[in-house]
DNA sequence: TTTTCCCTCCCCCGCGCGGGGGAGAAAGTC
DNA sequence: GACTTTCTCCCCCGCGCGGGGGAGGGAAAA
């Protein structure tokens, strides 16, 4: 790396303002060029001195953190963003990520970490604490289904009613009667205690029985 | 730490193998007890020696990686599971995760960055590749919605659309006539090219307009 | 001021579909 | 052999809803 990396503190606490500033000072190869105490002074500066990296807390007065980020993500694209929050991973976290935020660690992190952390996020890389990537893997893992067992030609039913397609087009795709793809039709809403054809595909979604096409 | 990691690894290359178990003994505190050259073989050995993690290639005869992880996930959840294979991250890694593999990464990586994936899984946390963090953050992005621009009292109507409630009922919960709600449900249709309501809420669904509050 | 947008409400038509029944044939289970 | 499950098909009824019109009033933009 031919230059240090240039960093933008943004936290309305002058204690852990310091107190980061001077851990920071301490590893070569980081430079903090400036410090803001809000949202507002955070983006104004980033956008003026340009920093590789912008360190910002969630919480803070006049603009928050998540503001913060998402203006500057779309004016300053190329500038890194590391949340560095609180103890407690806010449900925020999704939608930042969902804007691309490079990085989301805890305060109560490790200065070796938080470095490693900064050189991911420079690198190119996304950096989470294991905190906030257990909630996020939290996310991806299926909520208990409500076990609803049809039986094969049910399911392929049940695919098909998720299609603009009506029961007699269904029926001529399946080679079979309307009548027999009413039948499933009916016993399908019995089985998954639906009202309607509609409620039964979105409920269908919800449990993973189908997928998202789109 | 008192006891050496002890490491069993599946992968069919004994190239592959024999490499990544030379790597891994060149590391103190890490102890590579097993090779197994298929899912099955690996889930015995597994099973049999209960090892402190598992790197297991995905591709595999016999059984592969997938299978073996699920498996080894239900008898034996408190082995530790990495996902190492090659150089393309697999859209199983989303199913692997959701299953709570602890870790995934391509054998491209560098083997200190493996031995620090090795020990933060080994230490609870979960490690993911950079390529494949991506991969998965990917997946929180909103896809770009196609442009339908619905007014408020519309989309206001359409969360009720994704609802059982029939019109009148619809109607009635937003205090105004039958009439009204069918008139916005038409227009809603025609603005988002939809057949019916079913199809309708699919894909506001799918578009994110709204949410899967189950 | 005229125009446009949005919300509101009304009518008619026809079909898709939910709910209720029944029934026969093949396959596997007891 | 008796029984259950699954898949197939049939009838009737009534309502929900999609599609086609039209209309009035208020607010904001042109």
């Amino acid at each position: 790396m031919v230059d240090s990396i240039r960093i933008l503190i943004v936290d309305d606490h002058a204690v852990v303002r310091k107190g980061l500033a001077m851990v920071l000072r301490l590893e070569p190869g980081l430079e903090v060029i400036e410090e803001a105490e809000n949202g507002r002074e955070g983006l104004d500066a980033a956008q003026k001195l340009k920093p590789d990296i912008v360190l910002v807390d969630l919480i803070m007065p006049e603009m928050d953190g998540q503001e913060m980020a998402l203006s500057l993500r779309r004016s300053n694209p190329e500038i890194k963003i590391m949340m560095l929050t609180g103890t407690e991973v806010d449900d925020r976290v999704y939608d930042l990520l969902a804007a691309g935020i490079e990085g989301y660690a805890l305060k109560n992190i490790e200065p070796a970490e938080l470095m490693r952390g900064i050189h991911a996020v420079v690198h190119g890389e996304t950096y989470l604490h294991p905190d906030v990537m257990k909630k996020v893997l939290e996310r991806m893992k299926p909520q208990p289904a409500p076990a609803v067992s049809l039986t094969q030609r049910e399911m392929e039913v049940l695919e098909w009613m998720a299609t603009p397609n009506t029961y007699k087009q269904i029926a001529s795709q399946l080679g079979v009667g309307e009548e027999t793809i009413r039948t499933h039709a009916k016993n399908i809403l019995e089985k998954m205690h639906q009202p309607n054809r509609a409620q039964a595909v979105l409920a269908a979604m919800k449990n993973k029985l189908i997928k998202m096409s789109g």
